[in-house]
DNA sequence: CTCTCATATAGACAGTTGTCAATACATCGT
DNA sequence: ACGATGTATTGACAACTGTCTATATGAGAG
């Protein structure tokens, strides 16, 4: 059977309120989530076959014109989510691991 | 030592793009996230000693006027994550867990 | 019943956000 | 060097959001 040491996971770490600076970067990070073109940008480029998409690629299927989703990866980017890499012409993104277990630890408060 | 079976626990839940409507629900749900005093409000509860808080204890913590407290209260609650209970003249709220961690599920994607 | 107090609602206003068309920038192929 | 192509930036506009004051609702106390 498959054993091994537990470890503190998915158990609340949330012992104070947050205060006015914790809440403010917070707010700023889930504000980042709050957007639907935002979360289907992330969750293609997390199911990736190689883990990583091109921006080329990335217009068709979210049926946005290619400024709006420019803008989108840009913020997604910007706030660490995403990684991006230019090669030539073309730019590609994979997801931060870390940087989402951030925000995935943040609501382990109950 | 201290041991257990494995559980499936913070590993990647997501194995295909959200379509539009996952999109659109899930950034609502991040939305109601994305402000600071919501934030507040959520930790406050979350942490109180007896799991549950009185709104008329709430509005002197937050530092906004009770409407816009009640404003946020009422969003929070109407999204699920806290529940509202009338005592009399006053209104408790306490956590949903389980809506949370709808969220941090998630975000369980890499 | 009436007064008081906790909470909710209404309305208004400033600031922010998502979107697009137009344009600029940058890199490759010829 | 030049043209083609992928990406970013600019500027504009409609829609949404957080906040307040003023007011309404609703429940207990006397």
């Amino acid at each position: 059977m498959d054993v091994r040491v537990i470890e503190p996971c998915c158990e609340p770490v949330l012992v104070e309120p947050l205060d006015h600076t914790e809440a403010d970067e917070l707010a700023a990070a889930f504000k980042v989530l709050a957007d639907p073109v935002r979360l289907r940008l992330l969750s293609l480029v997390a199911t990736a076959p190689d883990g990583e998409l091109c921006a080329c690629d990335v217009v068709d299927m979210i049926g946005r014109s290619q400024p709006t989703v420019s803008h989108h990866l840009a913020i997604l980017a910007d706030a660490g989510l995403l990684v991006r890499e230019q090669r030539g012409r073309w730019a590609y993104f994979r997801v931060e691991p870390d940087r989402v277990a951030v925000l995935r630890d943040a609501l382990m408060i109950a």
